[in-house]
DNA sequence: CGTAAGAACGTACGTCGTAAAGTACGATAG
DNA sequence: CTATCGTACTTTACGACGTACGTTCTTACG
């Protein structure tokens, strides 16, 4: 069977050509056709492995999730918390579906997210936050890393897209017409040209949301306000 | 021309009954067959007022950001910021598709949107935030608004689909196998079923990112750090 | 070798966005 | 009044999509 031809379809194998048609081709070019194509196979034979297509996608959303590991035990909640969302932002990046993918599929989160969550919540209650501001501060934190990942991954896409770079895309967007009306928004695209890494720009609005956590957890037992 | 048996079509009325589908039916129900059935017209005749889809989707996603209005020009930055944030948030709100729209359709940014963006960005600057602090307050605020709308819209969609509120789907949730795995993640939901409202959890999150910026405007003409 | 189970295939249906060509009608010009 | 023409809409068609259904092939075991 290791010298055959043909090597039998698994979920496995599936999962894993299904990733990297998405990490190259882009999520909206992973059909289950083409997904068949690649692997050598009609595209009804993916259904003896996948249920269907939200299905695979799940979990593709989930196996992103699985590739975050744990922070360290012992860590102060404020930095395993940090660690995780970093990791998670990175994994987001790491392939540009996965955001969209998180934000989407809101009815088949795998248990790697919901490990995840659970995680993070388990942190929060372990150092003593007040059910409310534990709510928000899950919350804003997942927020922050969603949002960041998403905001880069598009802009990205927009540079990505054949034949186009960054610096193309950009002078794309500062030819459209009556553009002298926003200067502002000039200036913060000419800004962004210039200062390509926004790396340590999601760390510093992790940084403050955790700051801003520590401080309302200090104030009270209720949070600062109400 | 009034009692005219057929009103002729016109991009405002395309526009119009393009919103209200969405708004009921949700996003993905609004098809351009399904609109011109909406409007008593096959879906060929919306082209002549439409470029395309995509032209379509950019003015609903745009018509949306035109809904919110101006802070009071002469209050202090943070209140025109919490200002603008805040009245974003509710249209968006108002209107459970155009968050996906805004994450989705990079390209085709409309009038209103560009406008808030660089009003946004005009009153940072006028308050004297250097470009750095400047460029990071700025997405910091658009991630919270966009991604805590997102949240709260997935998960109504969650719990609106036909035949279902909020309680079923929660009930849905906490009858998956396995689920003892994550206690944390149970507790969550049960609390959020107790305190359905997470309106004030919104400006929570944001007021903590205003004083954070404020703090760090205050450190020094960099920033805090780096 | 025969056979049965499971895997892969081929075909088909209904949906989508939209290109291209056709049709109805009201206004203007001869 | 008739011919012409632009506009508004319809008809038809194409190539994608997800996937239901029935058939064929492969393979392991007797």
């Amino acid at each position: 069977m290791p010298v055959n031809a043909r090597t039998p379809l698994s979920r496995q194998r599936v999962l894993r050509a299904a990733t990297t048609l998405a990490d190259t081709d882009g999520l909206d070019r992973l059909t289950m056709r083409r997904l068949g194509a690649e692997l050598g196979v009609e595209a009804m034979a993916i259904y003896h492995h996948v249920a269907n297509k939200s299905d695979l996608l799940d979990a593709l959303a989930d196996q992103v999730a699985a590739e975050v590991d744990d922070p360290p035990l012992g860590a102060p909640w404020k930095e395993q918390l940090r660690h995780r969302a970093v990791e998670t932002h990175a994994a987001l990046l790491r392939h540009p579906w996965a955001a969209m993918l998180w934000v989407t599929q809101t009815s088949g989160v795998g248990p790697a997210r919901m490990g995840q969550m659970d995680a993070s919540l388990a942190t929060l209650r372990a150092a003593g936050f007040p059910p409310t501001l534990m709510d928000r501060a899950f919350h804003i934190i997942q927020n922050h890393v969603l949002g960041h990942a998403m905001q880069a991954v598009t802009f990205a896409a927009q540079a990505s897209a054949p034949g186009r770079d960054l610096a193309r895309a950009a002078a794309d967007f500062l030819a459209r017409p009556g553009l002298d009306t926003y200067p502002e928004l000039v200036a913060h695209v000419h800004w962004h040209l210039e200062h390509p890494s926004n790396e340590s720009s999601f760390e510093f609005g992790l940084d403050l949301l955790l700051d801003g956590l520590e401080r309302a957890f200090a104030a009270g037992p209720g949070g600062p306000k109400r």
